[in-house]
DNA sequence: GAACGTCGAGAAAACGTTTTCAGGAGTGCC
DNA sequence: GGCACTCCTGAAAACGTTTTCTCGACGTTC
């Protein structure tokens, strides 16, 4: 800059105002100011500039999801990098895998960076430790699961509601017997999903059978056995509510290992690609990701633009795709 | 700072020291910084650090990639993390959407944020631009794709490879006319994809329909129409070749909804969620998405360590997942 | 024609660190 | 006891910007 400074003739503060768009000052000096940045292949230096800036402001936010290889987070991502762009603010992505200590050391890090603001999907703990970030100006939104012991923006999906769905279209498909096949149970989203199943089940007037309730503690890992499990044990259920992305991809193969997709009907939690070309085709309650992430980052940048109001919750509803595994009527009972 | 320095009645350079953990220091002192740090909720500032530091690394990387969104992205860019998480290095993420401009656009704000490395899926353009952050001392790794006019380290699938194990797969079910649906002609991934399906074709003395050679502009958008297409009108092919995995998502889609599963072959390019429950159960070349990542990040750390000998180039080989659609048989000709 | 604005540009301080340099207090050796 | 070391600490400069403040030049108004 002190380069560009000298071969323009001019001083480091108008280089400065030239770079920063400042209208006040004379035409000509903005074109020798030009002249010599491109001259000189001239780069300003982003993090120099947030040092010294009265805002403060980094353009740049930070993203803490469970796995971004998940295509659930992913499309999170996508949804916020979209909003971010218009604005020219760069997104660092990290996952947290569920670990409370690595999420922490990721909001941790990501503050250390200067970051105007963090979406993050909260691992199950505390999140208390992000108001000294909120004190320090960092905006603070959660995505699918809202932070606990602190008062945030969200942005959630129905997920109770998004379960009695589910549960309410298998018994108008006449299912009585329906089991869930759960993530781990201290997930918000778990439990929410488990708390509408169940829901929906006593206001139709049908019990839980405990038998059927399952929880995988690994997920995907467990989801395959687990599935054949219930199905292959006695009095299996003739439904089953398979409450996320990865579990409903296991336990569909298991079902299909067992030769078992068109006697047993299933409904499950997010949308997947191919889910339409199984046979039958899968009924899932979609949930809508990407929005989810455009939601949180307008959130975000509402506070970033000086919102000071209380905090704000959006909830996405989802809706049922209906493909025909849901559709599948409960085997006539022998008479 | 300035502050824990006084509550701890030492200077900023031994604040500075503590910080980061120069053992030059006396234990007590350590000792007393560390409660002032403590006691004051004092947080490292890493841009202020980065730019007076004399390697000036701001232990940040960016990744660049066509989509974020897309499962085999965000499995590289997961790849990707998990190296740069061992070195407390932290990870920007951007989606070019395959638009050159944004992609420059996307590596210049990367630049301007002082990261300290770039790993990018390029677009189908010139990449010397990049040059320039080379000499500012960016380390830049290409993968998936290599860069245009610059040398760079690159991670690569075999695509050629890969797609002629599909064409000799095919063959030796039997078949002769195979059709091939590809991406974006310009695309690199696209290009060495066609070229490894008509060289094996060659090589097995059958000649190259090009009627039977699709590609569509916009992917998904064209795909399940190019395919019916191509399936629907005469003489068409007996297996298919889709070249990507959106691309393979809905070509199978047509497929099934012509009901064609059963007697036209597929091998796809990319491993996709749910392939082994689709009957017949899809066949696959499978890539190593999170490995590419990984190895990316290998060589772009190699580099920030020091080495400094010629480009190098990692080729990871994909494999063949034989789940029944590729082993079809052609229908029995009329006699 | 003097007083007063207004406009635009430069000098210098500041942002929160790290690092160089210098020096003071110990220690060991002759 | 003096000398040369070593070890640790602090003062101050520096990183590349932005911003405040000051000031000169130029119009405008009575």
């Amino acid at each position: 800059m002190k380069d560009v400074a000298a071969l323009a003739g001019v001083s480091l503060s108008t280089v400065s105002r030239v770079v920063n768009d400042d209208p006040a000052v004379r035409a000509d000096l903005v074109a020798r100011v030009r002249d010599a940045v491109a001259a000189l292949g001239y780069r300003h230096n982003a993090t120099a500039s947030a040092l010294r800036r009265a805002d403060g402001l980094s353009a740049s936010i930070g993203v803490i999801v469970e796995d971004i290889a998940n295509p659930f987070f992913s499309a999170v991502q996508r949804g916020i990098e979209d909003v971010a762009r218009e604005r020219g603010v760069l997104t660092f992505a990290g996952s947290s895998d569920e670990r409370p200590e690595r999420e922490r050391q990721l909001a941790e890090a990501f503050g250390a960076r200067g970051v105007d603001g963090l979406i993050l999907a909260p691992a199950a703990t505390d999140h208390s430790f992000l108001l000294r970030d909120r004190a320090a100006g960092v905006a603070i939104v959660f995505v699918d699961r809202p932070g606990r012991f602190i008062d945030a923006d969200a942005v959630l999906t129905d997920n109770a509601g998004g379960a009695a769905m589910a549960v309410s279209h298998l018994v108008a498909a006449g299912h009585t017997r329906i089991g869930f096949l759960g993530d781990r149970p201290d997930l918000y989203t778990a439990a929410e999903r488990l708390r509408g199943f169940e829901g929906e089940l006593a206001r139709r007037g049908l019990g839980v059978d405990p038998a059927l309730v399952r929880h995988t503690l690994t997920r995907a890992a467990d989801a395959y056995e687990t599935t054949s499990e219930m199905l292959l044990g006695s009095d299996p259920p003739s439904a089953l509510f398979t409450s996320q992305n990865l579990i409903t991809i296991d336990a569909v193969r298991a079902i299909h290992d067992l030769g078992l997709q068109h006697r047993v009907a299933v409904v499950g939690f997010d949308d997947i690609a191919l889910a339409d070309v199984v046979a039958p085709g899968l009924t899932v309650i979609a949930q809508d990701p990407t929005g989810l992430g455009r939601a949180a980052a307008e959130l975000l940048f509402a506070r970033l633009d000086g919102f000071d109001g209380p905090s704000r919750e959006v909830i996405l509803t989802p809706r049922l795709v209906a493909r025909g595994s849901g559709e599948l009527p409960p085997p006539v009972p022998a008479p």
